[in-house]
DNA sequence: ATTATCTTTTAGGTATACCAAAATTAATAA
DNA sequence: TTATTAATTTTGGTATACCTAAAAGATAAT
């Protein structure tokens, strides 16, 4: 199997299950990569003869620690290269993913320690998720999903789930930029909707927005 | 075919017939590529249906100018990764050309070309190579190799042909760096080895080293 | 000019990474 | 429980990028 082929299933894989530890369906996988079930079968049982996923037919997929450690070493080079994109190359932030897509499969550790450490060993990327260090350690962080927010409640926004550059710049319209300070003044119960105040102005959002902004009780 | 594979052929070819702009011979392609040369001439005919080079069969092949731009585009990216390895995140020069090898296939202009900008529009990447311009342009040089030296005279070293690490680590070793002065003090007819005169010290320098030195008369 | 050599091409074959369609298995609803 | 639906796997492809071995073509040497 070609690396960079290995090196997006794994990415995957640990994508669709790494909060809770739970298995995979290839249905999702094949969705996600945007390939035929019928080939995430047959490319799956091959991860398993090369012991970086446990999968049994019919019932889920779930890596390795093999296989776990190599898909953070890939989140930590794409994390790495998008934060450098951003800080110290200039790029906006809705533009940085595909780039570092390419850029997280250039491997070499010194590189990306290097990199790292001109940016000051960051613990978070520009989109809000955490970056592991070279050891694959992750910052602990209890962060919710703006929905479970309570009413009359200050927040900070350290993160977005939907990296598409519609809702980024949807944001960024609005001024909902990560670090940004947050009071979720109400919630209405009819439709889920939130209002909050943010930068010296209220703006309604619907549960879908919530639902992608990730943030920390303060 | 996969974008990776043609960029590997048109850089290659472009490298072996760069100056001259002579045809290459698949036996060439075939060694520089460590692969059968039954699968060159495969690749060779598909490559001709692209438009990427002229092949005719059993007499050789040459870029056309669609491919000629691409492995130009190629060497640029190549090239400005060499440099900025070097001159901003402190690589030894003899260890970049493996990473520059990986590094050059991501192809995104504003990239490339943001890193050039930081390291000021270089013209010379570490090794003393032409870095091509945005547009494709080189600048014109006019070096030569130190094996066609005169004695009596003072050259600057330019660049390096042979770009092995144990090589580098021998001009270091010997003080032979990029942009240093040395006097030709006297060629050996016998065996065509130079006494050279060079930081404050006299090399007696073996024609097979020499080769691979490109100086500037001074 | 003819042989010997070296290069290139052809022919046939492998492994990878995908696919569509059919068959199977699992999950859900009546 | 049985039927229906949905997910998964099997089967039988395709295209790419390589390979080896043998045939054909070009080059050089006597």
């Amino acid at each position: 199997m070609r690396a960079e082929t290995i090196e997006n299933y794994l990415k995957t894989i640990y994508n669709l299950s790494s909060d809770n530890r739970a298995v995979v369906t290839n249905q999702r996988l094949a969705d996600r990569l945007n390939i035929n079930p019928a080939s995430v079968t047959e490319a799956l049982r091959k991860l398993h003869e090369l012991k970086y996923v446990v999968y049994e037919k019919s019932y889920g997929t779930r890596l390795t620690a093999i296989g776990s450690k190599m898909a953070i070493d890939i989140v930590r080079r794409h994390r790495i290269w998008e934060t450098y994109l951003v800080k110290e190359l200039g790029f906006g932030w809705d533009e940085v993913h595909e780039i570092a897509e390419e850029l997280e499969h250039v491997k070499n550790d010194k590189l990306i320690n290097k990199l790292a450490e001109i940016l000051g060993n960051p613990s978070y990327d520009p989109h809000g998720d955490p970056i592991p260090d070279a050891k694959g350690k992750f910052q602990k962080n209890k962060f919710i999903s703006l929905q479970e927010a309570k009413a009359k409640t200050s927040y900070k926004i350290m993160g977005v789930s939907d990296h598409s550059p519609v809702f980024l710049k949807y944001l960024e319209k609005n001024q909902l930029i990560i670090g940004a300070d947050i009071f979720v003044k109400d919630v209405e119960e009819v439709d889920g909707s939130l209002l909050i105040h943010c930068n010296k102005k209220d703006v309604i959002i619907t549960p879908k927005v919530a639902g992608n902004l990730i943030v920390k009780a303060l």
